[in-house]
DNA sequence: ACGCATCATGCAACCGGTTGCAGAAAATTA
DNA sequence: TAATTTTCTGCAACCGGTTGCATGATGCGT
């Protein structure tokens, strides 16, 4: 049914190789013939397939776009960044939805089974596994939002999580918060377990300073309220909080309007990735911006060069984070 | 690099249509060979190209995954339900963002040139001509949330948002609002129009009450949000509004508190979708509840029936609606 | 007008699979 | 055991393109 590439060369009358090198960039074609052909294929509407020319030139432009996190606002935000730059640089998105416990080796035979060109992985939540199982079989691979590391052995683009509870723990301590609380997201992720380092190294060093912490079991809305709520019923109320993320933030701030406490009088609250909501009048988030257009940009950037250049030596691309100032942390006494 | 399917023969002593027929679900291959080739191909990791076969077969399991809503975060929920339910059938989403202005050919030949076996319009506010353009170039598609109609021309799956704008009405006459308001989305969206003509209806209708409208930008928060304020600035403010969706109820709510007025007391608010967030405690927005779990296995069945039998006659499926009772209407007087 | 370099074109093989067909092997029946 | 049916298997053509190579056409210089 659909038009072939024979159809437009019995058209125009040539061969099915004119046809071919006319919608090939710099191929070798008399202006006369490509006009016949352009002209033959306009009248049939033809397009070239391009699963069936990725046979021989072993590109699909198709670039596997694998997340667990479908449950976080903020990655709504992060989809459309990165559909839109795939596309802007005239490549396909495959979507990739990861569930608890799926079998790693699954999705990358599905990957590899479309020949992706490449593949991201869009999570600070996801088991290195992932992308290690990627790099065995030679599917070029980023980890956007990976865990920052000297050595990578996969290509990470992100930010320095440790970095980001150090400068949590210092913005809290300059307040004037003397018990300061870090409420992470799942202990699992290394995003968490990086930032609960860099609070803690900070919190704890700190003159007169007390320092707890607990884990969240998921990033999201939902966890934040029933942890902040348990914090709440407990004996050992912080001043402060720095939250694993904005949504978990959210979710506490519920959990602290509920029981009437006010914040930032009672208990400041800094979270983390300023997404869009975190803006909102009624939310108002003090937060830890991270730069994540600049993050996706520079992610796809990179899978783009490894297609051209698989054995790229992998690099970790960091991208520093600065304090949002807004409404649920008291001002610096000044 | 990639291993095929030959190396998988030569391996296996066996020709490349023995490899074939062990991976094609009831071909026929007797027990021995398939043994052997089975063996072959572990021992290699040998995967049949999806694309490769789909030459064939005519079949490539990938199914466009067409939005322009990225900004809402129930579409979050939607892609996540989506993705998934694609994934549970064996088939793959391509993902396709597209923008305010896109041209509509471009996508359709976008889509055509991968093959998909089928698209989905995942959008309420997306031109009708995209799915005609689909339809136009043999593409089975589906619209998931479009416009509901006697007389379709593509398949719908969705809801009758007539139907809903009347019940919100009706809801806001029983509680005894007397001014009613209706702060729509964007003018141009379908939805938005019968919503629209669903509240008129009805609250035109009644006894000693009074109607008034508006149409915000966009189904956005700071679109809500906006509205809400210049409305509120301005002489004739309504007892209670039924807002386009909810996240526009959500920026419509901001508004309200910034402006010092309290919900329900001094107006009432109803949103529509009865997206995740519109249960945190914080926000416990009064909603109609839109099935967007059974319209999304619906669209997924119908594009999946259609891929056997192009032709199929479009039909309209709506589901029904309920009010969710939160926090953001009066109570009934009873 | 002639020789030569350059460009354009078609042929045919190939990418990684699938499938109709005919003959071989195995299973069934008598 | 032979005849007959059924099940397997490999060959070769095909899906919709791309590309190296040899040949033919064109343009250039003189």
């Amino acid at each position: 049914m659909p038009v072939t590439l024979k159809d437009v060369a019995v058209l125009a009358g040539v061969s099915r190789s004119a046809v071919s090198r006319t919608f090939t960039e710099g191929a070798s074609v008399s202006n006369k013939t490509r006009a016949k052909v352009e002209k033959a294929a306009a009248e049939l509407g033809y397009f070239p397939n391009a699963l069936a020319s990725s046979l021989t030139t072993g590109r699909t432009k198709l670039i596997g776009l694998i997340s667990n996190n479908f449950h976080n606002p903020l990655f709504l935000e992060i989809f459309d960044l990165f559909t839109r730059g795939l596309q802007d640089r005239g490549l396909r998105p495959l979507l990739l939805n990861i569930a608890e416990g799926d079998d790693v080796r699954a999705s990358v035979r599905l990957l590899t089974q479309y020949s992706v060109d490449g593949a991201i992985l869009a999570s600070s939540t996801l088991s290195p596994d992932f992308a290690q199982a990627f790099l065995q079989s030679n599917v070029p691979v980023v980890h956007s939002f990976g865990r920052f590391a000297n050595a990578p052995s996969v290509h990470i683009v992100g930010i320095d999580n440790r970095a980001c509870g150090r400068m949590a723990a210092e913005t809290l301590i300059a307040r004037g918060y003397k018990h300061i609380g870090f409420m992470g997201g799942p202990e699992s992720a290394t995003s968490t377990q990086d930032r609960f380092l860099g609070v803690a190294e900070v919190a704890r060093a700190g003159q007169g300073v007390k320092f707890t912490h607990s884990f969240a079991e998921a990033y999201s809305f939902d966890a934040g309220r029933d942890e902040m709520g348990r914090l709440l019923a407990g004996q050992d109320v912080a001043d402060a909080y720095f939250c694993g993320d904005d949504v978990l933030s959210i979710g506490a701030l519920s959990a602290i309007r509920t029981a009437n406490l006010s914040v930032p009088e009672d208990i400041g609250i800094i979270g983390l990735n300023d997404m869009e909501m975190a803006r909102w009048e009624n939310i108002n988030l003090t937060t830890i911006h991270q730069p994540i257009s600049q993050i996706i940009d520079s992610s796809i950037d990179l899978v783009v060069s490894m297609m051209d250049e698989p054995q790229r030596y992998p690099e970790a691309r960091i991208f520093p984070c600065h304090i949002v100032e807004r409404g649920t942390l008291k001002r610096l006494a000044s």
